[in-house]
DNA sequence: ACCTGAACACCGTTCAAGT
DNA sequence: ACCTGAACACCGTTCAAGT
C-alpha cells in the first residue's frame, strides 16, 4: 500500500473509532470522512460498506475477547456463577459501541458478512465456556455456541436499544443461565 | 375531523400498512405519502413521527392479541407446553412487520413512546399467562411480565434481523421457558 | 382548517478529473 | 495508483401559499 493510502486508511479508522464511540455504529460516514480530512470517495475506496469499516475498527478489540474468556474460565465458584459472569462479560464486550449488539448478533452465523471473522471469535469464545461446562455435565449437551451467542446477544440488543441499566439486565441473564444448566 | 382530512388519514394508514408489510417498518415515509396521493406535509400533520404512524397501523391488530392470549391460556398439556406455545405466538404477533420486534421490544417500558399503549397490551398479555402459571406454582415468582416481554422480544429481534427459520427459534424459546419454570 | 409542493439540509454513492 | 470533490438520488422535515 502506498504511503499516503496507508496514512488515510489509519486516519479513517482512528476517526471512525472516536465517532462510533460518541454516536454509535450508525453515525454518518460523510462526517467521518470530513473529520478524517479525506474525500468521501477515499473512504469508499478503502471501505466499500459500513460493515467493512466497523470490522477494521473492531480489529484492535479481538485480543480483549481472548483475555476476557480466559479470566471468565478461571472464575471461582460453581458453574452457575461462572456462566453468569461470562454472560455479563460477553454483553460488555459486544456493547462497547451503540448498535453493536444488534449488528454483531444479527451477523452471527452469516458467512457472507464483512464482520464474520469477529463473529467467529465471539462464537469460539462461547464454545470454550460451553466445553468446560459440558465436561462437568453442568450444561445441557444439545445447546450450541451459536444459540448462546444469539440468546445473550438478544438480551444485549434489547438492553442497548432501551438503554437499560445493568441491574435490569442481570435477572434476564440469570433466566438464560438457569435454562441452560442441567437440573441438579 | 373534516371529511377530506379523514379520507387522507385513512388512505395514509392503509397505504402504510401495505408498504410496511412489503418493506418493513423502516420504509420511506415519502414513498408512502406519494402512494397515498398526498403531500409529504399532510403525512406529517397527521403523524408527527414514524412511530405515530406505526401506532395507527397497529391499531387493528390489538384485538388479535387478546384472542391469541385466550387461546394460549386454554392450551392442553403441561405448563411447559403452554408457555412454549405462548412464546411462539408472541413472537409471531410482534413479527408481522420486519423491524417490528426491535421497535416494540425497545419501546417496552418507555412511558414516552408513541406506541406505549400497544406495548402495554402485549405486556398485559404476558402478565395473564404468567398469572395462570404462578397460580400453579409452575413459574418463578420473581420474574415480571416486562422481563419476559424483553427476553422473548430479544429472541424475536435476533430472529427478525437474521431472518431465522422457526426451527432455529424454537430451541431458544425452550431455553427461556426452562429458565422460567420452577424445578419439578 | 387543511392541503400542496417547493425548498432545505443531510446522507450515501459514483465517477470524471486531477496528481 | 490513489485522491478529490462535484454531482446525483433519496430521504426527512418545514413552511409559505393556496383552497
Amino acid at each position: 500500500m502506498r504511503a499516503d493510502a496507508q496514512r488515510n486508511y489509519d486516519r479513517i479508522v482512528e476517526t471512525a473509532r472516536q465517532v462510533f464511540r460518541e454516536q454509535g455504529y450508525d453515525a454518518s460516514l460523510d462526517q467521518i470522512a470530513k473529520l478524517a480530512g479525506v474525500g468521501p470517495g477515499t473512504l469508499y475506496r478503502h471501505f466499500p460498506t459500513r460493515d467493512d469499516l466497523i470490522d477494521a475498527v473492531m480489529q484492535s478489540w479481538v485480543d480483549r475477547v481472548e483475555d476476557t474468556t480466559d479470566k471468565a474460565l478461571a472464575h471461582e465458584g460453581g458453574p452457575r456463577e461462572l456462566l453468569l459472569n461470562w454472560f455479563e462479560e460477553y454483553v460488555r464486550l459486544i456493547s462497547v459501541h451503540k448498535g453493536g449488539p444488534a449488528k454483531i448478533t444479527s451477523a452471527m452465523g452469516d458467512d457472507g458478512s464483512p464482520i464474520r471473522t469477529k463473529c467467529e471469535v465471539l462464537r469460539a469464545a462461547n464454545e470454550r465456556v460451553l466445553e468446560q461446562l459440558r465436561a462437568e455435565q453442568a450444561v445441557r449437551s444439545d445447546v450450541t455456541s451459536l444459540q448462546v451467542a444469539r440468546m445473550v446477544g438478544g438480551v444485549a440488543t434489547v438492553a442497548d436499544q432501551s438503554e437499560l441499566e445493568d441491574a435490569f439486565v442481570r435477572p434476564m441473564l440469570e433466566v438464560l443461565a438457569d435454562g441452560l444448566l442441567t437440573r441438579p
